[in-house]
DNA sequence: AACTATTTATAAGA
DNA sequence: TTCTTATAAATAGTT
């Protein structure tokens, strides 16, 4: 769109290149804020500059920059990331869609009935609230109805929050899990170098042996990889 | 760019509604393909459908989604990083930038006074609704009152589940980042194992050859540590 | 899923 | 950078 047709390919001038970010990055994030009011849909948009500068559009509040405070370091990380708590909920239930529905109905029938018994309590609300809502508007509730309303939100409200924490602490379990089991295997790894270069020694100490009584001041054992302690504490 | 303007707000007619979306959908993310392709620039997009689909595009290896099999339990969760890992290289050195020319002068300095201000906020809600939840009853309070005391709580509500996040998001950032390490580091001990293995194959060979032509099935090999793989691909 | 009449984005130029 | 303008692209409404 402009004089010229585009080619898909990096351009090469630099100015030309800088002016073209500059124009199509703000074309970018007014589509993507567009996107996001017309269809209320939640849109992220991060865009880092050659210059590692930032620009971002975050529909919602999905999506969030926030400031982290490392546990281990005394600075401060400016940190984006996008809401995981919240994109985890989110993505738990993209996730038990797929699962429960795979692949255009492909499934001779895992009885869907199991998958409703387990999704049927937060499943079940969501769509109630999601439907109750489209249909009718909150302005035409009395107040009985906005308080059963109000009560349903609070409602799945908790669920969702408990079912963030809890996702987060799997993320956590498993994240410790494995550093710990990495721990153990590079252990049992240096255990292995040591050995094997202590044999190493013994049969160049036996090879010159053999071979004459030459001195012999071969140390090697000086790279011996120090057991790395790493420097957080977490829990 | 249609046959009729375009308002900015949702669109009430739900078919219209999700034929719009289909097509500045895929409209959005060519953009922000071409935008990363001719300006060489790192975009993230990330697109929530009201159904909670995903739709995503991630330029370079910036961003991705990972999938995380929890460890103790069967389930997978999946997970959505802006590569976590990188995107805090990046952001350190935004955040550095951002720090070594501060906002055009912006503050008086580091004086630690402004961050305490920054800081007062939360502490000082906490002991004003503690005071005030102490002193007075509940029951004594009129719907000013109440509705000043609504909206009190409500801030410290939201700070305190944006604080517990925020810790979260710590923990598992670091832990994340201490992984990649170890497995760097295993990595490179895998190669040094591999190393020295070779060179004591090569030097007992060299010494059937001195010694004699006799047979030597020595097959040691075996123990050849097969790298072991783990089984969690978190990244 | 295609088709166009329009609107919108933007490449080049100033 | 910003504005202007000719033109390419995107897309709203329609079929």
């Amino acid at each position: 769109m402009g004089r010229g047709k585009v080619q898909l390919k990096r351009i090469d001038d630099k100015i030309r290149r800088q002016v073209t970010f500059s124009k199509r990055r703000s074309g970018l994030i007014k589509k993507a804020r567009e996107l996001s009011v017309l269809c209320s849909v939640e849109v992220g948009l991060i865009i880092f500059s050659a210059k590692g500068r930032l620009y971002e559009f975050c529909s919602g509040e999905r999506f969030q920059l926030v400031e982290l405070n490392t546990l281990h370091k005394e600075e401060k990380n400016l940190v984006l990331f996008a809401n995981l708590g919240k994109v985890l909920e989110r993505y738990q239930i993209h996730n038990d869609e797929e699962n429960a529905a795979p692949k255009s109905g492909g499934g001779t029938g895992k009885n869907p009935s199991e998958w409703n018994g387990l999704c049927a309590g937060p499943n079940r609300s969501l769509k109630t609230i999601q439907s109750e809502l489209e249909a009718q508007n909150i302005e035409n509730l009395d107040v009985t109805e906005l308080t059963q309303l109000e009560k349903q939100l609070d409602t799945l409200l908790r669920q969702t929050r408990s079912r963030k924490t809890q996702l987060m602490m799997d993320s956590l379990t498993a994240l410790i899990e494995k550093e710990k089991q990495l721990q153990e295997e590079k252990l049992l790894m240096e255990k292995e170098i040591a050995e094997l270069k202590e044999q190493k020694n013994k049969e160049q100490a036996e090879e010159a042996d053999q071979q004459s009584c030459s001195a012999n001041n071969n140390n090697n054992s000086d790279d011996n990889a120090p057991p790395r302690q790493t420097m957080l504490h977490l829990f």
